[in-house]
DNA sequence: CGAGATCGTTACGCAAGCGTTTCGATCGTG
DNA sequence: CACGATCGAAACGCTTGCGTAACGATCTCG
């Protein structure tokens, strides 16, 4: 079963979300951070610079600086890859889990508040 | 009736909305510009710079900054206001409208294709 | 074994955003 | 009419992110 929504609804729910999130995490990550963020936690690993790249149609420094900003935030984490030694995989970190753990809570809630 | 969604929905909503704005607008707007501007849109006018920084828990030179770079791009129009002319009311642009109009349908059909 | 390809990172110069502070313009009120 | 309050903007120094172009390390394969 999908998720449907008027456009006054899909548009207030970005609203109420993006609103909340500005207030509530000081630590604002940019919208290219936060899809990379997902997406280590939402498709299935390994992840690596590269493919990070490819798919956010980005150029490499980009990954590898969000990686940068978001490790040191403690969200993610790098490890060299042992099989193929040119390769870093990204891993996951339980900050980083329960941070969209709170954002998808924030979804959730946002979207049942919203008017027909 | 409100959106009802599992948690595996919610960030597979933002995932999905995300990855494709990164990809199709170029102008990448922040996470506090998008804020700005989905109020600016959904919230009855008029809107004023003070107003809004206390909306987002900032100062004003960010909603001032913010509003030069939107300005910028045609999304907002800044006009004073002719009862208290040291306000500055915002105003909505035909382009801002449609750049909302284009997230809110990506927001929908995104929802759309979510698996259960 | 060695030349070329591929990996992620770093260096560089530049643009944009931040918070704090200060400013000029305008209003309200005594 | 003048003084203090309030508005948004500008100035300042700083941090962060960008795109391009390099770089060292590592793998592949003739």
């Amino acid at each position: 079963m999908a998720v449907e929504m008027t456009p006054s609804q899909a548009l207030g729910l970005w609203h109420a979300v993006s609103l909340e999130q500005v207030r509530a995490e000081s630590n604002d990550l940019s919208l290219r951070q936060m899809a990379i963020l997902l997406h280590i936690y939402l498709v299935p690993p390994p992840h690596t610079v590269r493919a990070l790249a490819a798919t956010l149609g980005v150029t490499k420094p980009v990954i590898t600086r969000a990686l940068d900003s978001m490790g040191a935030l403690g969200l993610v984490d790098r490890v060299r890859d042992e099989k193929d030694r040119r390769n870093v995989v990204i891993k996951r970190t339980l900050k980083g889990a329960l941070y969209l753990e709170r954002l998808g809570d924030r979804i959730i809630d946002r979207g049942r508040q919203l008017p027909v």
